[in-house]
DNA sequence: ATCAAATTTAAAATTAAACTCAATAAAAAT
DNA sequence: ATTTTTATTGAGTTTAATTTTAAATTTGAT
């Protein structure tokens, strides 16, 4: 994923390529670890970029449906994010105490999901398992 | 989990017992099914009761603590909640189209996930699985 | 029964997210 | 290159969910 194949997407969309959407996809680029959509803007301000939140609320979606993110936990009311790589995808174990976010990734599981959507006729898309408890240190 | 429970609970805390509390409680103990806190004020007040929508949001954290409800998919940008018995987990399957809800159950994917937990050092304490994409009628 | 402390309600405040619309920018047509 | 069309933008407004406030009521301990 490239800011061509980004380009290319919105062009096949009907939309047109336009410097705001292009900031946002270089800056989701280069983000690592899970953000939202403040912390996105205000990263944007402070590199100078005069985006609002409005454009970023708008490319967002965008964004995942091009599949360069996903939403992933809320651990507040508000949404956040990750980036997806084709060979990153993980789960998520989450500290309960200390907040900490343990990523895993087992291939038996997804591959047990596959089945389990296949016996009930499901077409599945995505997924998010979270599982809580404690984490080594805070037990 | 009865009254009783939730009432040695709620004393436990140094919390004081309401109607109000009681009320609630009983309600969400005869729910079957998903809910979020619009419909079981509702619920609440068609039966007559004179609760308000604060009470219902200060008392769902505690039901939410004492292991009666746990929060389930977050399709809208408002929390859905369900109750939770011993023997009835199961996960969740969405469908992005229609909004249908399938839930399952698989033992192995329990297992795997303990194992999982097991060498992480990660006191699993509940998780939460939810598979989007397209049910048989909407692919 | 008394009374301090917790809980209640309705209303106001807060928050995330979506929407409105006049101004602007991008693409298409000339 | 200029004009025309159409989409996008940002500031501010709006909505919906949830939380907080503050005055009135209820609870539970004495
Ligand atoms: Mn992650
Ligand atoms: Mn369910
Ligand atoms: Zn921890
Ligand atoms: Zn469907």
């Amino acid at each position: 994923m490239n800011k061509e194949d980004f380009r290319n997407f919105i062009s096949s969309k009907g939309l047109k390529i336009t410097k705001k959407r292009d900031e946002i996809f270089d800056e989701v680029l280069n983000t690592k670890g899970h953000f939202d959509p403040e912390e996105l803007y205000m990263r944007l301000k402070q590199k100078g970029s005069k985006v609002s939140r409005a454009s970023i609320y708008r490319t967002i979606p965008l964004l995942v449906e091009i599949g360069l993110i996903e939403e992933v936990e809320r651990v507040d009311k508000h949404a956040h994010y990750e980036r997806v790589s084709a060979d990153s995808h993980h789960d998520h174990m989450i500290c309960m105490k200390c907040g900490k976010v343990i990523e895993f990734f087992s291939p038996t599981l997804e591959m047990l999901q596959d089945e389990i959507c296949q016996r009930e006729n499901f077409h599945k898309i995505r997924h998010s398992l979270e599982i809580f408890g404690l984490c080594k240190q805070c037990q």
